[in-house]
DNA sequence: TGAAAAGAGGACCAAAAGGGTCTTATTTTA
DNA sequence: TAAAATAAGACCCTTTTGGTCCTCTTTTCA
């Protein structure tokens, strides 16, 4: 019942990506006001931000007065990217990566076509701006995605 | 790690459609056959059946010769229905289900457009026709999405 | 008529994943 | 030197998932 679910820290991740650029005078947001200002739980929120961090999405600063920022600006950062550096690759199914065995191996019969849908879904959310999300947006979405998908 | 993923019962379920397709000579096909040629646990496979049989996409017959049949062709299948009858409608996130809270409540700030991102993907796979998982379609897919989707 | 084969369905279980907390260390500034 | 940050690892609890088992009913056929 689960599957195709955004994880809390994907969830957590977005939210604080659009809150830095919102408030994006320049200067860093702790992760206490982040996480504060939207209920999140603090420790947590740490956590996903480190991650962000190591995925060169935002950068940190350490000591009094210190916090994260955009390292791009948010047009230039996909829903695709920050799934992929908080929750690792995404795999429709176990054996669409290559270094697991699944039990059905030969007599699968829905590998390929599973895959290329897999494609489609990434190639979609690896073109899907972050900007897109901005308050105020009317309608765009999928507006920056060029030509023919699949 | 594992959010967008298909559950076991949405790749098995998936699999015996495409089964039931291909040996769809009209007379119906008993879930031990399909578990032993795709090597799919059987009792699990079963209560799958059960359910795409509630859902309407396969009739059952009881009794010795008894198993299951198509009962639309499988152009007529989609995708996002097999996965909404297995596995219940796809929220991306909790709050996508109204009748759910979430801890943001009113200060979040992706609500809006993951509920759009939602809608996009459940209306493609919801136009995904299972007929393009058939072995040796070409390079389809996608094909059957009408028009400009967002 | 009764055994075999099939679906229906409930109870249950073990492993894994997800969400969250706690603690400690380090860095930086006032 | 105290306070406020990030960094990072160790845990822990709950839910979900995948899977098994058992019983019951239906149907066919020898």
């Amino acid at each position: 019942m689960e599957m195709f679910r955004f994880s809390k820290r994907v969830e957590y991740g977005l939210m604080a990506l659009l809150q830095l650029d919102a408030s994006a005078d320049g200067h860093c947001v702790p992760v206490k006001e982040i996480a504060e200002g939207h209920g999140i739980p603090q420790d947590l929120l740490g956590k996903v931000m480190q991650t962000l961090s190591r995925a060169g999405l935002v950068a940190s600063t350490k000591g009094l007065h210190g916090g994260y920022q955009l390292v791009r600006p948010l047009e230039g950062v996909t829903v695709g990217e920050v799934i992929e550096a908080v929750d690792g690759p995404i795999y429709l199914t176990p054996c669409c990566d290559d270094s697991k065995v699944c039990r059905q191996q030969d007599h699968c019969n829905i590998r390929r076509p599973i895959l290329r849908l897999q494609e489609y879904l990434v190639r979609y959310i690896g073109q899907l701006s972050l900007s897109e999300f901005r308050e105020g947006e009317p309608r765009p979405m999928a507006s920056n995605v060029k030509g023919q998908l699949l």
